[in-house]
DNA sequence: TCTGGGGTCCTAGGACCC
DNA sequence: TCTGGGGTCCTAGGACCC
C-alpha cells in the first residue's frame, strides 16, 4: 500500500542568491563605488565578500587584507555593516513574497520560495514568475541576483549556481539529467569535502553518477542526509521549506580567536569569560534562558579541548556559567600549551524560567543578578556595546595585545576614549566564588 | 582552504533499565 | 550468578552550511 506523504505532482521551487551580497549592498548604498573593486571584512582583517571587479583581480574569500592591497592597490576595503545588509535582505524577501507567502528565509543573502500553485493567482507561468522576480530584485535593489527554478531545493540550488553572477536557470524535471551530468558531485548542496572524496573513490564524479546509484547502494554506504540528497537528485521533493521568520535558536555560541596565542591561564580564562558574557547578552536579547552549555579551548595546533556542563537552573546571566567553568577549569586547561581561541555554546534554550523556586533562596539571588544585568544592558545601549563587563573578563577587555586581533579596532577605540564620546568602563566584580 | 564566526543535524556507542 | 535480548537516553564527535 502506498501512502502519499507529499504532493506527487512536480513542485516549482525557486532559489534566490544575492551575488557578492555584502559588497553589492555597499555599492547599492554608495553608487560611487560601482564598477570598482570593493571588499568587505575590514574589521576582521580578511575578505568576507568581494565585488566581481575585485574577484577579477584575483581577490578570494578569506584573503588577508595586506595581500589584497598588494595585488589590487586601488581596492576599496570596508568594514562589515550588518544592519544595512539585513535591510537589503528584508527587501529581498519582501519582493519574493509578492509572488508567494511560502518563503524560507534561508540566510541573509538567500531564500527559497515554493511557487507551486501560484500560476493562476499571479496569472503567470513559473518561468515568467522567476523572470519577474529576478527583474524586480535587480532593478529595485540595485544589485544582481542569481536565480534557480526546479522541482526541489537541491536542484533549485544547482540552478542558481549554474550561471553566476546574474543568472536565471530553469531546470525542469525532464531535463535534470542534462544538468547533473555536467555538475561535479562536490558542488551539490550538502556534499562536503569528506563525502565528495569518498564518492569519487567509488567512481562517482558527476551528480548524475550519484543520482543513478540505486537506493539500495546509497542506503548501504551513506547516512540519512545523503539518502535525502540522492532522492532530490532523482527529482523527488524531500526537503520542505521552513516558512516564516527565523527566531528560535537551538543554540547560541560565541567564539573568538586572540592574537598572539597565549599560554597564560588568566588571559585565556578572561577570553572565555568575555565570550560567555557576550553569549548571554544575545540570550537576553532574545528573551531566552539556557540550561546547558559547552565550552572549549582551541590549541595553537587546532585541537579542541571541550567540556559540556549542565546547570542546576535556567539562567540568562553569565555568573553561574563562569563559576561552573572555574570549577572544572583544571581538567581542561594545561599549563605550557599555546591556546589560540576559546568558545562557548549555550544549549537547551527556553523562553521562560521554568525552574521552581528552591528552598535555599537561590532563585531570589539569581533574580537580583538578572536585575543587575537588565540595568547593564540598558547602560550598554546608552554608552555603547561592552562598556560594562564582568571583572573576570577584565583582561580580555583591556589588554590591548590580547584583544580580538587586528590593530584597527584598537585604534578606533583609543580615539573614542580620547574624544567627546568617551565611554564609561565599569568593571563589575566577579559575583561567584573565586 | 594552512584555518574566522555562527549555526544545524545525524550517528555511534556507552550507561542504564527491564 | 550468569546470560540473552531489547529499548531509551545521553554524549562526543563528525559533517556540512552560509
Amino acid at each position: 500500500m502506498h501512502v502519499l506523504t507529499h504532493q506527487s505532482f512536480p513542485r516549482a521551487i525557486l532559489h534566490v542568491d544575492g551575488d557578492a551580497f555584502f559588497a553589492s549592498c555597499e555599492v547599492a548604498k554608495n553608487p560611487a563605488l560601482r564598477g570598482k573593486p570593493v571588499v568587505t571584512g575590514k574589521e576582521r582583517g580578511i575578505a568576507s565578500s568581494m565585488s566581481y571587479e575585485a574577484k577579477a583581480r584575483g581577490v578570494t574569500r578569506a584573503m588577508r587584507l595586506s595581500d589584497i592591497r598588494r595585488i589590487c592597490p586601488d581596492v576599496i576595503i570596508l568594514p562589515s555593516d550588518y544592519e544595512t545588509y539585513s535591510l537589503y535582505s528584508q527587501r529581498m524577501y519582501e519582493i519574493v513574497r509578492r509572488f508567494t507567502n511560502d518563503i524560507e528565509e534561508y540566510s541573509i543573502d538567500e531564500c527559497f520560495a515554493d511557487l507551486t500553485g501560484m500560476r493562476r493567482p499571479n496569472n503567470m507561468s513559473y518561468e515568467e514568475m522567476a523572470t519577474k522576480i529576478k527583474h524586480d530584485l535587480d532593478t529595485e535593489l540595485g544589485m544582481t541576483f542569481s536565480v534557480g527554478l526546479s522541482v526541489n531545493k537541491v536542484t533549485a540550488k544547482v540552478g542558481s549556481k549554474w550561471k553566476k553572477p546574474s543568472g536565471l536557470t530553469i531546470i525542469p524535471g525532464y531535463n535534470l539529467h542534462l544538468y547533473l551530468s555536467k555538475w561535479p558531485i562536490g558542488k551539490i548542496w550538502g556534499i562536503g569535502p569528506n563525502t565528495e572524496s569518498y564518492l569519487v573513490k567509488q567512481g562517482i564524479t558527476t551528480s548524475l553518477d550519484f543520482a543513478m546509484k540505486t537506493t539500495e547502494w546509497v542506503e548501504a554506504h551513506l547516512s540519512k542526509p545523503f539518502r535525502e540528497i540522492h532522492a532530490e537528485l532523482n527529482g523527488r521533493f524531500v526537503y520542505p521549506l521552513t516558512i516564516g521568520e527565523k527566531h528560535d535558536y537551538a543554540s547560541i555560541s560565541k567564539t573568538r580567536t586572540f592574537t598572539p596565542p597565549s599560554t597564560d591561564k588568566d588571559v585565556i580564562f578572561s577570553q572565555l569569560s568575555k565570550n560567555i558574557e557576550n553569549a548571554c547578552i544575545k540570550l537576553r536579547r532574545h528573551h531566552l534562558f539556557t540550561k546547558r552549555f559547552t565550552f572549549f579551548l582551541k590549541t595553537q595546533d587546532f585541537r579542541y579541548h571541550a567540556l559540556e556542563l549542565k546547570l542546576l537552573q535556567e539562567v540568562c546571566v553569565p555568573e553561574k556559567i563562569i563559576s561552573a567553568v572555574r570549577e572544572v577549569w583544571n581538567t581542561i586547561y594545561r599549563t605550557g600549551i599555546l591556546y589560540r581561541a576559546t568558545g562557548v555554546t549555550l544549549m537547551e534554550l527556553s523562553h521562560e524560567n521554568v525552574s521552581t523556586i528552591d528552598m535555599f533562596g537561590h532563585s531570589a539571588v539569581i533574580e537580583s543578578v538578572e536585575k543587575i544585568h537588565e540595568a547593564v544592558d540598558r547602560l550598554s545601549e546608552k554608552y555603547g556595546k561592552h562598556s560594562v563587563f564582568l571583572g573576570s573578563s577584565f583582561r580580555a577587555m583591556t589588554d590591548a595585545s590580547h584583544r580580538g586581533s587586528r590593530g584597527e579596532e584598537t585604534e578606533r577605540r583609543s580615539h573614542l576614549l580620547k574624544g567627546e564620546t568617551r565611554r564609561k568602563r565599569i568593571g563589575i566584580p566577579f559575583l561567584g566564588k573565586v
